[in-house]
DNA sequence: CAGATTTTTCAGAAATTTTTGAAATTCAGA
DNA sequence: TCTGAATTTCAAAAATTTCTGAAAAATCTG
């Protein structure tokens, strides 16, 4: 009986671990980030280097790098175990949390440079007077327009605490 | 006077299409597919393939695999011209239009396969009463209950007019 | 400081994605 | 039905991304 609860357990973390990892490809995150996220998200302590290699039998320089970026991203804290000297690794375990820190890096990776882009595109067209100039500059004048907005937007949701977007959401889907 | 207006256009364009080609890379869109939507969506007129071709210096291939897939998201239209057999295309320039296409697309994309993948693994963790299995599964139960609220707000924010989503803006950036 | 352990780096290999270009197919008009 | 123009397909090449494994560097311990 024991046994089979975590045969049951096992198979279902290992199907998480695998799905949530190919999963990771289609949110432009690498495979193996995200099947890192997937096993430290449901385990019970924190992990070594080695222990990741292991349950995901990779490399160790795949599972140092993956294990870096993660930390970079707030996505995992580095433990260290008083007495030891190597780092285990710890997940953010709040969805909430672990959204926020996600939407705030795909506004930096995604959204920044768009701002950058659209704007200098509509500085370079400004004051351009044949009728093609002026529709390309008002065409990115709204696109830059438009993404201000959503960067806005963006920061403030990352900033929001859970409680208060749910009450947003209420609102919304009301 | 006449030709240093159209230099800066073009070279403000080249510049727009080059960037967001680079920029659909980090957006999980590839590059060609962003070079084409950048070049229709300021475009005067629309463009055959051959036309597109021409301008992105790519083959045809590729030229034709893009258009459609930017057909098939809704981001471009095709245009047949009475007496012509060839197709031509034009790109949605609304920029709210275009946010709302993309935005169903990546929830059809990134949320609706998440979602399953979180049912199936708390629907598997059910049940289980060792503790390790009790923690998986309540881990697994509060990422369905996140990924399910964002799947709905998708929904709405993709069903949302401008007008709207300005207003529910106004609130939330105020 | 020496020796042991752990982390970090990185060049090449492997895997994946994108692009090409030519052949096959479709289609409209004569 | 035939012809020529346009679209579609797809195998192979090119480009890009990811991963490996071993060596180098850093860090701790006694």
């Amino acid at each position: 009986m024991k046994v089979k609860a975590d045969d049951r357990l096992e198979h279902a973390r290992e199907e998480f671990i695998a799905q949530w990892g190919a999963m990771g490809t289609q949110w432009g995150i690498n495979r193996t980030m995200a099947q890192i996220h997937a096993l430290l998200m449901t385990a019970v302590d924190p992990m070594s280097t080695d222990e990741v290699m292991e349950a995901l039998e990779i490399s160790r320089g795949n599972a140092h790098a993956n294990l870096k970026e993660l930390v970079a991203w707030g996505l995992l804290r580095v433990v260290v175990r008083k007495g030891e000297r190597r780092e285990y690794f710890e997940a953010e375990k709040d969805v909430w949390r672990i959204f926020t820190v996600v939407a705030r890096e795909r506004k930096r990776r995604e959204i920044d440079p768009a701002l950058e882009v659209v704007r200098k595109c509509a500085e370079e067209s400004r004051g351009i007077t044949t009728p093609e100039g002026r529709a390309f500059h008002e065409q990115m004048r709204q696109l830059e327009e438009f993404v201000e907005f959503a960067s806005r937007m963006a920061d403030r949701v990352a900033m929001m605490k859970h409680g208060f977007a749910i009450q947003m959401a209420a609102k919304l889907l009301g």
